[in-house]
DNA sequence: AACTTCATACAGTTTAAACTGTACGGAAAT
DNA sequence: ATTTCCGTACAGTTTAAACTGTATGAAGTT
């Protein structure tokens, strides 16, 4: 049987962790490096910069800097100042649940609210046509489809609360 | 001033809803087809086949095919049977909101299940791991990836009631 | 002022998703 | 039984996302 000392066989389910925690977390709608460098800072006990996140994860410096943009941007993640440290410092924001949660509801408002504009200026330029069984048939729909937007944007709200 | 008569200029309508409003329906992890698709139907006044589909969409019919079994598992459209007709018929389900809404909640959630399920199992080995600080350490942080699961469950548990 | 060292912009490459066209098997029509 | 017509499997292509390596400019160091 091979021998594995505990720092190989820690290393080993510390990888396992980033592999699967990142999956759960690119359903948030995060590309992969951004996924795994949150659970690489989230595992670390202290922070990290650029190119202790690239050794980590085996990646380029570019990505680890587009990835750490986006994190601090959906506020997952906050950079931290280190006196006589060159490097940017980085670490995973506490409170998961409620950073992701937030984060991607304000996401889907965002969305929801871009797309219910554009489908009520498309109702507005309806209104200018004369009245045909088409024109109301579609109007209808119209009329649906924002409500359907409505709906979304009120159960995403209340999740907001919680 | 260019003449448009009521067809046309309700055809452009027409165009701008299926493009508008597929834009939502792909945050449901609707691929383009699959949106289009969903909202030409959603806008027909009667069952579709696969080649009014790509006549309408101006893609392949295998496209069309595909997208219509995704959105058949999805649960999103139904088959519709009219005697004598050799082609599949399709039309959109009614009541959107819940509709979109089941399908997406039931996808979050069977992946949090499983995504628990590979937690716990990575939970376990450290278990046969000798005590020491980084041991405990990792083992906290994935009781807590496990709990933000818990919640990830309980919150889109609680949408699906409504 | 010259030299390092850092983050990031940018252009190019790789990889994965989306899509197309052809071919095939099965069902219906002749 | 043969032919026609349908949906879809499959292989190949296109397009978009993810990622890399190099270049640049800004800030810190000597």
């Amino acid at each position: 049987m091979t021998y594995k000392n505990k720092a190989t066989q820690l290393d080993e389910i510390h990888a396992e962790v980033i592999s699967e925690f990142s999956k759960t977390l690119e359903m948030f709608s995060l590309n992969p490096s951004e996924s795994q460098l949150f659970v690489t800072l989230y595992l670390s006990d202290r922070p990290m910069n650029l190119d202790e996140m690239k050794d980590v994860l085996g990646k380029s410096k570019t990505a680890m800097s587009n990835a750490t943009r986006t994190l601090l941007d959906y506020n997952l993640i906050e950079r931290v100042w280190k006196k006589g440290e060159r490097k940017d410092l980085y670490k995973a924001k506490k409170d998961l649940y409620h950073k992701f949660m937030k984060s991607y509801v304000r996401r889907w408002l965002d969305a929801i609210d871009q797309q219910m504009n554009n489908l009520n200026t498309i109702e507005y330029k309806l209104k200018n046509l004369d009245n045909t069984e088409d024109r109301d048939f579609i109007e209808g729909k119209i009329h649906e489809a924002i409500a359907f937007h409505a709906s979304l944007e009120k159960v995403f709200e209340q999740i907001n609360i919680k």
